[in-house]
RNA sequence: UCCUCCUUAGCUCAGUUGGUUAGAGCAUCUGACUGUUAAUCAGAGGGUCGCUAGUUCAAGUCUAGCAGGGGGAGCCA
């Protein structure tokens, strides 16, 4: 069996070397046939497509065959030959096959038919083995290496940020606390708060929520740095795009304002889009079949339209003149609701839009301030279908304005004096922005629940697997 | 966290004004079929109706609480 080297299913779909004898691996998706012949759909997960295996029942161990039931893993020697039906260009006449790892058909939970999204969610250690996830996994794959090809390739240094972090100077939401204290008896300081200097780092640590602060750090030393890196959110959100474990793409340039930060996110975003049809076309064809008719429509669209750039004014000037009833009543000043920027995605302007210049209350303290006095240059790219996708801004390099920001907004400096030094010791215009990785991957597959497209979804009242 | 809907067989779902022994399709098992494609055909097995309490002669069905899940909203990426 193991005299020749093991192909991947992908590999032979393509294959014209019919009378080769090859060797193949991975795991039985059907058995059907009859007391002659037995057809095997095996799928290896390199390509959504099975390759067929048949089986002559009279050359095979009886018993052998019928362990060859749905989720069992095996491993078949063969000739690869042209199919002479319909439904697969090749399959394998099967000359041996060994069996791995049987799958007791009673209780294996996969179906051939399909489940619901919501059943996967409750296998997730199994819904690996199914199309749909095969396909999501392979697109996620395609776009983290796409993510990094992008950057390497516009000479971006790929910068790790701790996942630890000592402050909550980013103010995005609420942390996860990082201990090693005793839960049940922690020690206590007099006035009876916990004594976090006795602590695994001294102090009362967090897992982060942003790797931006830190990527200004090494974009004001390498010129273009980017974070990939898992971010977390303590948040009770219990909604389709949020998950409290995460992954965020956060590139961090200096010499770079606003609007070159602009072009970037619409390129990479473009990039990204056009890598997924090159890479991914089978898997998108499916998802597009399974769940979303207008899929590669949609990818294609943003490849082809400039996204819209419009002021955070001008887009409240439209709202207000839409004639539109609001749940939430729209004023300048106000922070955009999803209802808003859902007009103007898919109402207003029909394409991506870019939305800038921001009111400063209701942007972080680390954007730089316009000469208005009243706005920040704060950027968001918002997407049909799923919202914001991207978060960006110019950061303020002048380090009185950012002091004074941080103290208006009571962010204490002994927490971030590393961050404002940087202000103090050859400080430069720089600009940055995250891109939430698992709604980039909710876009480009189409599907509608961020649980479907991160292996092992992190969301409140649920850490199973 | 708020609003709302849902929870019945392994899966997807029916189940009437509360009323005898809770149904279907698929899956599984058995049998048939000489090349199947979500194969087809025949038969069989499979249920503490999410949990707890209550109303009632009687609860899958009504009420309350709890748990889990979906959709919408907020927080945001």
């Amino acid at each position: 069996m193991e005299h020749i080297t093991r192909t991947k299913v992908s590999d032979l779909l393509q294959s014209k070397d019919f009378g080769k004898e090859v060797l193949i691996k991975g795991w039985v998706r059907t058995r059907r046939g009859n007391k002659q012949v037995s057809f095997i759909a095996v799928n290896d997960g390199s390509v959504i497509h099975n390759i067929q295996v048949v089986a002559e029942v009279e050359k095979f161990n009886e018993e052998l065959l019928r362990q060859v039931t749905t989720g069992s893993c095996i491993a078949v020697n063969g000739i690869l030959v042209e199919s002479p039906a319909q439904g697969q260009p090749v399959e394998i006449q099967a000359k041996e096959i060994a069996l791995y790892g049987t799958a007791d058909p009673e209780t294996y939970p996969l179906q051939k038919k399909g489940h619901s999204l919501e059943f996967l969610r409750e296998i997730a250690h199994l819904r690996p083995r199914t199309n749909t996830f095969g396909a999501i996994l392979r697109i996620r794959h395609a776009m983290a290496f796409g993510i990094h090809k992008y950057f390497n390739d516009h000479g971006f240094y790929y910068l790790h940020t701790p996942v630890i972090t000592g402050s909550d100077a980013e103010g995005a939401g609420a942390l996860f606390r990082v201990s090693t204290l005793d839960a049940q008896n922690p020690p206590l300081k007099e006035d009876g708060t916990i004594d976090y200097s006795q602590d695994f780092f001294g102090k009362e640590t967090k897992l982060t929520v942003s790797g931006q602060l830190e990527a200004e750090l090494g974009a004001l030393a390498l010129s273009q740095v980017y974070t990939f890196s898992p971010t977390f959110r303590a948040e009770n959100s219990n909604t389709p795009r949020h998950l409290a474990e995460f992954w965020m793409i956060e590139p961090e340039m200096a010499f770079c304002d606003i609007n070159d930060n602009m072009d970037l996110a619409e390129d990479m975003l473009k990039f990204l889009m056009i890598y997924a049809l090159e890479k991914c076309h089978e898997d998108l064809l499916f998802l597009q079949k399974m769940y979303d008719n207008e899929l590669i429509e949609r990818l294609e669209f943003v490849i082809n339209n400039k996204f819209v750039r419009a002021t955070y004014t001008e887009a409240v000037e439209i709202l207000m003149k839409s004639g539109q009833s609001f749940e939430f009543p729209v004023n300048w000043g106000i922070d955009l609701q999803a209802e808003h920027e859902k007009y103007l995605v898919e109402k207003h302007f029909k394409k991506p839009v870019i939305l800038t210049d921001y009111p400063k209350e209701i942007k972080a303290f680390y954007m730089k301030q316009n000469d208005d006095g009243k706005t920040v240059r704060a950027m968001d790219v918002l997407f049909p279908k799923i919202g914001e996708v991207i978060g960006g801004s110019q950061r303020e390099e002048n380090y009185k304005r950012l002091l004074q920001r941080t103290q208006e907004m009571h962010m204490p400096e002994k927490d971030i004096w590393w961050y404002l030094e940087t202000r103090k010791f050859g400080t430069a215009p720089h600009s940055g922005f995250g891109l939430g990785f698992e709604r980039l991957i909710l876009f480009v597959t189409g599907m509608a629940n961020i649980r479907d497209v991160i292996p092992f979804p992190r969301t409140p009242k649920n850490a199973e697997f």
